[in-house]
DNA sequence: GAATAATGGTTGACAAAGTCCACGAATTGT
DNA sequence: ACAATTCGTGGACTTTGTCAACCATTATTC
């Protein structure tokens, strides 16, 4: 039993990381690699979101990040801002080019998705969906 | 409805993307990069295992899995035999080497799994294991 | 209140991962 | 036999990710 358990999950991953591959190759790549997009959307999706909030959420390496949003600087997608009360925090913020842009890229990867929208039927949207919060709620001891 | 579609299933790849991440991390990092794991397990897991049929498996480039292999091969973790029926096709061989240390590799694997295993109750298991089945289904459109 | 530790971010050097394109060798179809 | 196709190889390159040392600021401890 413990061994199937094991056996499942592993295979569910093994299928699930060639599924991610396929989601986001080439979806990104007009404009950014799949890394600044990840980082990009988390300075949207985090509230005055700093470079520590980015490397925990996304689990990568700091200084890896920090060569990422040198990059999203250069191309005037985000500013940086110190903070008063803790001159060690830094705020990171979208420009308006940022912002347009990501949601270029949203539409992008959407538009993937409605893909796959179309191609099930509403019970299985249900299910899908349904699953998913599940698995999300069990594995994160929720 | 097709707006929140979507958004739950980016939300559940953010998610899992994340956590596959946390799941292959340092685990592999002994002795092999989580891709050459990746062919490695494949080359095990497909009868009469060509290198076009990871291509397709894992979805990745040839020239790539070709370097990976030359690396296995080097280890002598793998060796190539031609076909006869068909001199193009390359069958791909675990030596006994191969096959031993794949062997510890996913015992590795499975112990950062077993952690799970401990961590959920009999019920969360079989929804956990149920759901992802759903999900590869639908997914794959089967 | 000076020394020390901890936190947040930066840098450089490097290693791993992945892409692109051209090619060669073997086979298939006509 | 000669295009077209399939499968694998190789070189050059870019992107992605890791590691360790570092600086600046703030928190802690004596």
């Amino acid at each position: 039993m413990k061994n199937t358990f094991i056996k499942k999950i592993r295979e569910f991953n093994r299928f699930y990381r060639v599924f991610l591959g396929s989601m986001n190759n080439r979806v990104v790549n007009l404009k950014f690699t799949l890394p600044s997009f990840r980082v990009l959307f988390e300075i949207n999706n985090i509230p005055n979101c700093c470079a520590r909030d980015i490397v925990k959420v996304l689990n990568i390496d700091k200084s890896y990040l920090n060569r990422i949003l040198k990059a999203l600087k250069k191309d005037k997608l985000i500013f940086k801002k110190r903070s008063v009360e803790d001159a060690r925090n830094i705020f990171i913020i979208l420009t308006e080019k940022g912002r347009s842009e990501l949601n270029l890229l949203e539409n992008e990867v959407n538009s993937r998705l409605k893909v796959l929208h179309e191609r099930l039927t509403k019970n299985e949207r249900e299910i899908l969906v349904k699953n998913m919060n599940e698995i999300k709620t069990i594995l994160t001891g929720k």
